[in-house]
DNA sequence: TATTGTTATACTCTATAACTATA
DNA sequence: TATAGTTATAGAGTATAACAATA
């Protein structure tokens, strides 16, 4: 969904770039399916989202409750509980009991899921490191920086909006 | 779905901070709802499907048939047909016959629609000069050099995988 | 018989509501 | 009675299948 009009005497003219570039570049991405490849890839084929879970422990380096995996995803709790039970019957990850609170219990990649969410990692950075390998140094460096701030600022201002 | 992880010494960290943020912005635009805020400040709540349609058609700057809507948006033509009978009941479109194909007629935004589509980018836009609003001149050339490059990359990339 | 569009249905992802068990 | 999690259900967005009308 973008604007895409020319209007280079407008003061809102350096902002159009940018957003209609990020638009450009999510629209793809979702429609070259990147992320479904990477999953099937994994071996996790038809369950993206059971993914994102195996991800975010991948990411956390440490395991996680239910309700921790929902706040870092920014879902509801309910859809981390279907997932897991999709992993658990997969043996991709496995329930600790906690003995300190008897109505939680931690969740833990076994060795096949933390395999697994390495080779979904892998597939996703070297697609991407293909796609800059021809960019000069000073490129790269540049946009890593800016990409950075801008995602910063970005979130920082819809976190406001919310107030 | 984010990677996040320190390896400095690997050559493909420089394609680490870029995907990480990309995935950051596309997750904090989505979890912020800020496509949808667009489309209710439009007047057009709960019918961003249909929004995009109308976005299409003032990005095209012509009336478009229904297969043409499908091809720009990349979506399949039934879920265009059910967008553009919301937007006919609401009286943002009308249908002009095309005289020389029965089978197909054009869609033209009428004016109610030009205005919905126009209030829709007005606010993205000025949301997001907002956001970049303290950048100094450079940074905001500089990015949206970058993002254009990056984007027409990985666009083009993604269209291979496909073959 | 190929093309344009429509109707009906199904699928993916995630949310809300109601409930259970432990604290 | 507050909290962690589960089960069941609903909703948004888009796809596939079957069909109708015109070319």
């Amino acid at each position: 969904m973008l604007p895409e009009r020319p209007m280079s005497e407008d003061p809102k003219s350096d902002a159009l770039a940018p957003l209609s570039r990020i638009i450009q570049l999510s629209t793809a991405i979702t429609k070259g399916r990147l992320v479904e490849r990477a999953t099937e890839q994994a071996g996790l084929a038809r369950d993206r989202p059971a993914m994102a879970v195996l991800v975010s422990l991948r990411t956390a380096g440490k395991p996680l409750r239910i309700g921790e995996i929902a706040d870092r995803m920014q879902v509801v709790g309910p859809h981390v509980t279907r997932q897991v039970q999709i992993l658990e019957k997969r043996g991709l990850v496995h329930r600790v009991a906690d003995p300190h609170d008897g109505r939680a219990s931690v969740i833990e990649p076994t060795e096949a899921g933390t395999e697994c969410a390495n080779q979904y990692v892998a597939y996703l950075l070297g697609w991407f490191t293909d796609a800059l390998v021809d960019w000069p140094q000073q490129d790269r460096d540049d946009l890593a920086r800016l990409l950075t701030r801008l995602a910063d600022d970005v979130t920082a201002r819809l976190a406001q909006l919310d107030e």
